[in-house]
DNA sequence: TCTGGGGTCCTAGGACCC
DNA sequence: TCTGGGGTCCTAGGACCC
């Protein structure tokens, strides 16, 4: 053995979650708001409203209290996005129905979704962490995941030291504060970037498990969602520690092999899944729910307009990314909410919109169109690159070295940090 | 007062091939 | 001719996540 040797290196996975993203984003520039019950989201209304606040965005941040659009007499389908957490002690949440929301706090705010500007806070944020951490997988506009393990100071406090330096960095550079979880493993890092929220750090190490990991709920783990935790609960167990106490070929008798073997995996905090850097998409879609509900028949016009649009949205969509695919599909969804799903799959590639829509239309042929309709998708998967834009250079991933010395080039930059 | 939009992954049956 | 097994692709549905 060497005695020189140093102690050996963890495992560090990071999770970093932005503190309410949208509404945060949204009081950066409405900072009058702050405090008050505002809902994100709906449809035309609140675009209508947007508009009524009038073009001079040089001056949001006068634009009386008053002068907002409320949740009061809200009609239509929308569901709100995020609600702040004024507007949650309503009882107001995501996902929710904005009519109803609309009840439960008629005088909450309603501001419309603006995602151009998410997705432009949202790289910002990103590549400041890239500056620090490059080891990073994107989870969505306002999630990652990090690879803490061999950046300069990630080992330090099990990796709170380099949270609370990005932490800092984001909050100095953006206003955005956002929460970090340090584990093991994925698993328990995005358990854990729940536990000090908002503009929180938390460290879990191995030996935490029982302590820390078990009391907790099914539910918190990522992958176990309503269905699941109903027939944990109906199986008597409610905890993850509960969970622990069964063993692997008894979950597997009443989950199935895969997912039984994985409730066992993350009962005890295991997880080696690593933080992927890159991938590739795997569908691209449109979907859209309708302001009343159609019938195949009786709206056949209106439903072909709207059909032949969102096939043109998904062409669009996959010549700007630079794919094509082979499998094109539908979705509709009926009042009752009950869906289905019909697809085919061609001889070959196309991002072309007329073939999508040739294609889609013979799916929908497939399909039950008895009842009123709510939404209409149209999807494209198995996807490849556009042959052409392979020679785009901003859509060409780096080859592996210029990938390893453009990490290396980011990692000297943290090492100036410490 | 019913419940958005864009995704991923898994399961399961059937076709088809070796 | 019968039987079986494995692998892959296609299709439909469903759970789950952000």
């Amino acid at each position: 053995m060497n005695m020189n040797m140093k102690t050996p290196k963890l495992r560090r996975i990071a999770h970093l979650d932005m503190d309410a993203f949208y509404a945060s984003v949204e009081l950066l520039r409405y900072p009058q708001l702050k405090g008050l019950p505002v809902v994100i989201g709906g449809g035309r209304r609140a675009q209508d409203a947007a508009m009524m606040q009038g073009a001079d965005t040089t001056a949001l941040h006068k634009i009386p209290i008053h002068q907002f659009p409320l949740l009061a007499g809200y009609t239509g389908r929308g569901v709100i996005t995020t609600a702040t957490y004024a507007a949650r002690q309503f009882g107001i949440g995501s996902a929710m129905g904005l009519m109803k929301a609309a009840k439960l706090c008629p005088q909450a705010i309603l501001l419309p979704v603006d995602f151009a500007r998410y997705r432009h806070f949202s790289k910002t944020f990103k590549s400041i962490i890239t500056e620090i951490a490059p080891v990073m997988e994107d989870r969505g506009v306002d999630e990652v995941y990090l690879d803490f393990t061999d950046v300069p100071g990630g080992q330090r406090e099990g990796g709170r030291v380099l949270a609370r330096l990005i932490q800092k960095t984001i909050f100095d550079q953006t206003g955005l504060t956002c929460s970090v979880g340090v584990a093991p493993n994925k698993l328990l890092a995005k358990m854990a970037s729940e536990f000090n929220k908002p503009n929180g750090i938390a460290i879990v190490l191995e030996d935490d498990l029982q302590r820390v990991i078990w009391p907790l709920a099914c539910r918190k783990i990522n992958g176990v969602g309503p269905k699941a935790d109903d027939k944990l609960h109906q199986l008597g167990i409610q905890t993850i520690g509960e969970l622990a106490q069964h063993d692997v070929d008894w979950l597997i008798d009443h989950f199935g092999q895969k997912t039984g073997a994985w409730l066992f995996d993350a009962a005890h905090g295991h997880d080696n899944r690593p933080v992927v850097t890159q991938s590739e998409p795997v569908s691209i879609s449109r979907e859209t729910t309708f302001e009343r509900d159609l019938h195949a028949v009786r709206d056949k016009a209106e439903l072909g307009v709207i059909f032949t649009q969102l096939c043109e949205q998904v062409a669009a969509d996959l010549q700007r990314k630079g794919y094509q695919g082979k499998t094109i599909g539908i979705k509709l969804r009926f009042d009752d909410f009950k869906c289905v799903t019909r697809d085919q799959t061609l001889i070959d590639c196309t991002a072309d919109a007329k073939q999508i829509r040739q294609a889609a239309g013979q799916c929908l042929k497939r399909a039950p169109l008895k009842q009123a309709l709510r939404l209409l998708g149209v999807r494209v998967a198995n996807l490849c690159k556009t042959p052409s834009s392979s020679n785009n250079i901003e859509n060409m991933p780096l080859a592996p070295v210029q990938q390893a010395q453009a990490a290396i080039n980011k990692i000297a930059v943290a090492d100036q940090l410490f």
